[in-house]
DNA sequence: CGGTCGGTTGAGTATGCTCAATCCACGTGG
DNA sequence: CCACGTGGATTGAGCATACTCAACCGACCG
């Protein structure tokens, strides 16, 4: 059990026993992966960890972030059900991860990629499957943070979120806009405001606490987006 | 010759020629793959292609972008000599690569992901091992895009190319303003600005026709960044 | 020599940030 | 049951960073 020190201050102890290399499965995929389950705010690694472990979620919300050494905080990205992260090129993890919810993961073990690719080609295909998937989102991601307004932010954001834990418009946001302004390089005001803008305006609907969004008018918000 | 027309715009008629399946090789990078020439501004691909080829640099610049449609641009990445670019998760190029100054790429034929990790391990690591460098990168600039004033990111768009293209500090910029300012998620004028001010302020040197950099104060340039 | 392209510089402005107050839901304890 | 405290969200007022619009400069080229 050496080198989770940065994080295992967020670990709980039933965790950090199912991180022992005798606990963790030597074939990722054919066999199921161990089964980890962390509460809302838990950090799954953090940056400069060993890179010993993948994840695939199974229920609930991870955030893939950043800070700054003032503070300052950016969100990669949300991972939600079925999605796979945290193999990394290197050795050690580039950013942190944390449960924004209840969630449970499949965690399977990395070591080197070449090694993973020769025993299990089909493995490899999912894997390469998902890292393109990331890099699909890291790109358009991008763009939307080089170029686009704060309005057009949310409703790609909405939009995003609506398709990914959605088949109607309806659906509970898993994240507080904190998450949401780190995410969209925003500040948690300005994120109120233009979803309360919104709101007015007839595009969504907005419940009581915040959470439970109602997409009212799909055309105009994806008017709203840009691309 | 079917399915190129998006950019078939850009190409000269030789590089058209030399597109076709027939002047490909079969095993991408056991054979040497086609050395392709681009003219400055020429186009490799557009957004909508087909994405029958990806490409490794041999020499000169390779600018990844998309335009909204109001004509807003975000270039995701540049690309230098022995980088590789242009594999794609599904079917088709989501993003339009150019050529910032003159270039000489390889061009391997791309097939399905399957098929290139089954028949070529070693290959299916190296290309494995790219995209998650393309990964890191994307990551990284998503942090630059969401957090990081104007003056920190020219400070680590600078400390990069630096260190991507030069040993000593000394280099030249193989791209315009216009091209730094549609990376960074900033304008020409804020560039130019920021990088007059860098030079007053003895970070930098720069010559008169504004493309040659030289980093003076790397300490001070890394201080200037913001992680 | 005029024209174009890329870069620089200046003046004024707008978008989104900062700081601050308020609100609301919820949980806890008197 | 109600008072209180807390965390998250909303709203408002003022401000700063980076944008817009515009002029100007210098190199290069036909």
């Amino acid at each position: 059990m050496q080198a989770i020190s940065p994080a295992a201050r967020h670990f709980p102890p039933a965790i950090l026993a199912l991180h022992g290399p005798a606990a963790m499965p030597r074939r990722p995929v054919a066999e199921p992966g161990v089964r980890l389950r962390f509460a809302k705010g838990e950090g799954i690694y953090a940056e400069g960890d060993d890179a010993e472990y993948f994840y695939k979620v199974v229920s609930g919300t991870v955030r893939i972030c950043k800070v700054l050494h003032d503070g300052r905080r950016q969100i990669e990205a949300f991972h939600l059900a079925r999605d796979i992260f945290g193999l990394e090129r290197g050795a050690t993890h580039r950013f942190t991860a944390e449960a924004v919810d209840d969630l449970v993961v499949l965690a399977f073990r990395a070591r080197t990629l070449e090694d993973l690719l020769r025993d299990d080609p089909d493995l490899g295909g999912e894997l390469m499957a998902s890292v393109l998937a990331s890099l699909d989102r890291a790109r358009d991601h991008l763009v939307l943070l080089g170029r686009k307004s704060a309005r057009e932010k949310i409703a790609t954001f909405l939009l995003n979120i609506a398709e990914r834990l959605s088949s109607d418009g309806s659906f509970e946001l898993p994240m507080q806009r904190g998450d949401i302004a780190d995410h969209l390089g925003l500040t948690i005001e300005t994120v109120s405001r233009t979803l309360t803008r919104m709101a007015r305006d007839g595009l969504i609907g907005l419940q009581a606490c915040g959470r439970a969004v109602e997409i009212l008018d799909r055309d105009g918000l994806a008017a709203a987006d840009a691309d």
